[in-house]
DNA sequence: TTAACTGCAAAAGGTTTGCATTGGA
DNA sequence: TCCAATGCAAACCTTTTGCAGTTAA
């Protein structure tokens, strides 16, 4: 994972903030970069890389800065949060929309094709009137290894 | 929600404490109820509940007590927890499971069958050995009221 | 210039832990 | 009796907030 913070990014970033009388920092392109490079990352992972980016006497974004900014990026659509676990909430990337699946025993997240869940977006839109968000969906249960390390135990 | 704690809900918990050598207090038993009795309640919300319950100078389980017993509940099967939105997990009873759907603008939740997510569940486990659980799903989106209240905006 | 943004430090919120005491089996 | 469980208080960790200094536009 080299790159910094792709300047790709930027742009859209900086359009969307221009439209809402906001700044571009460099605070808030690391931020955005990070979530994008590390994937389901939590606030303080994301600060820590960050600190690791700027290098001992580099000056990092301040913790308060990462969790404004990840407010701020998530209002202007540009990132996702989902929680996964009891812990901190995870954060990805809005491009490509994905569905997180996590397994209560060992933790592994594994990405699933967001229409798994089509059916029940429709039936929900039908009966309730509720528009499902997939992005900050997580579906909770166990994996096949720990279902077999638990089978041969007890 | 008149009954404190139904004696019937008793039952399953002493065998279950006596299964692995666990006593059964009081407390266990109050914890147990006010889960049952709250649905959807955070951890806080139980202990006040239990305080309101005792009255004044009437003793309740002190908050580290509530939180041992809710973990301790959970291992034994007798609760589930699910987070929700960005604050404290909520608990509920594990019987009659239910999947929770919570609007991300207004923080209602509603309860739906489980059975929404049979298709999803089934393909899970086809493709990735993946068992889910339901019970500790939850599906966040936007109510009808929302969604008609932010397009009546902007 | 000027108001948005940041950094810092302190506060708040939720949860956990250590330890002496209590109480269930 | 004996050890699990409780109450209490302090510690902990994550997130939020107030404010003065900084900086993008």
């Amino acid at each position: 994972m080299p790159h910094p913070h792709p300047p790709s990014d930027a742009a859209p970033l900086a359009e969307r903030l221009r439209a809402r009388g906001l700044r571009l920092t460099t605070q808030r392109q690391r931020v955005l970069a990070a979530v994008a490079a590390l994937e389901h990352a939590t606030p303080e992972e994301i600060a820590s890389q960050l600190r690791e980016e700027a290098g001992p006497g580099g000056a990092a974004p301040d913790t308060s800065t990462v969790y404004r900014n990840l407010e701020l990026l998530e209002r202007l659509g540009l990132v996702w949060h989902t929680h996964l676990g009891k812990g901190a909430p995870v954060y990805h990337a809005a491009e490509h929309p994905h569905l997180h699946v996590v397994c209560a025993g060992c933790g592994e997240i594994s990405s699933v094709d967001p229409a798994l869940l089509d059916g029940a977006a429709e039936r929900l839109a039908a009966d309730l009137g509720f528009q499902l968000d997939v992005g900050h969906v997580a579906l909770s249960g166990t994996c096949r290894a720990c279902r077999e390390r638990a089978g041969s135990e007890s």
